[in-house]
DNA sequence: TATCTCATGTAAGTGGTTACATGATTGC
DNA sequence: GCAATCATGTAACCACTTACATGAGATA
């Protein structure tokens, strides 16, 4: 359901091949949004059965043929409907967490190891993100940004604040373990 | 896959039956996890067939008969073998972030319209977590904390970590539209 | 000769939501 | 009399993942 109107937004945007949005997925909106090829392509496909989308068939001669989709009135309107509506709080679900409730006196040592790879990899994709914030969005980059890549940032901010929420999180559960059952 | 290890945690800890977790998802642990009822007695019910979980009908005069849930010893492995494995990061998709794409000049209302429903929305939900906190999780109660306890605890601050961080960056979100859509 | 990019799909299985369904007891 | 609590489930549908599958051209 909610895979429907990404696509609707970014076909909004840019009529594109499912191709295209997998790859948009691998890198530009990656830290928000992603999907498999699979589901992409599926999705596309029921989504032009239901009339939301339509597409041109463009051949090429080097390449694959392709189908180039966009939204067909339906589809805006749909797209449209959905913006009216306001959306709901998301709970997200948190694996490590139910991991780490099963600590005790014997596995503290296992628990440690799992924080601490995730300690590192967190960080990593913190630098990751800021470079990327270095690179695309130094402040004079973002006195001319166009209207229409604001949110572009936005997504990325939005990584970059949830990631180091995460950070400390992990920093916090590390000092409770340490308090609780020693190192 | 991800509700299976939740409730082997939770049966680990403590048999139960369906409803009482279903209880806790409501209330304890539900601003880290919760599935509905239908999805937890399912759940229950295959985990028994595959012989991860047993249980003990119990029979009582005043209200209705109940399934007593904890773990086999397949179960018991199952749960161990999952905490030698890492735990991937994951993702979060963010819908309001899709919303927010469609943002352009025509629409810059409808868009502040449901940010400031979103910024008092958590703000609602970070003030209910704060007092959680300080009426179980005050300083002294924290001295006294089981070890069983403490990543309930830390389920809560995780909580509390993420609503702060997605206020403030609904916050920043509004300066960014303020700033490039004006107000 | 092997891997990468472009380009599209099917099939099977698992995970999760929404709606429907029952029935006794307790409290207002 | 009505709603809430206790207690369990089925059925249909939608969302998502993993594995399987093809095939041409470009690059190393």
């Amino acid at each position: 359901m909610s895979l429907k109107f990404v696509l609707l937004t970014l076909l909004d945007r840019k009529p594109a091949t499912g191709y295209d949005i997998v790859r948009e997925f691998d890198d530009a909106i990656g830290y928000f949004w992603n999907a498999s090829h699979q589901q992409v392509y599926r999705e596309l496909g029921s989504m032009t059965d239901s009339k939301l989308l339509k597409f041109k068939q463009i051949k090429q001669d080097d390449k694959p043929d392709k189908k180039l989709y966009s939204l067909s009135i339906t589809g805006k309107k749909a797209l449209q409907a959905w913006l009216e509506n306001p959306v709901k709080i998301q709970k997200n679900k948190n694996l490590l967490l139910v991991k780490l409730l099963n600590t005790n006196s014997k596995n503290v040592a296992l628990m440690q190891e799992e924080l601490e790879r995730n300690i590192s990899d967190s960080d990593a994709l913190r630098n990751t993100y800021l470079e990327l914030e270095r690179n695309y969005y130094s402040p004079q980059q973002r006195r001319t940004l166009p209207a229409e890549q604001v949110m572009i940032y936005a997504a990325l901010r939005k990584g970059i604040l949830s990631i180091e929420a995460h950070l400390a999180w992990l920093k916090e559960v590390r000092d409770l373990l340490q308090q609780s059952f020693g190192g």
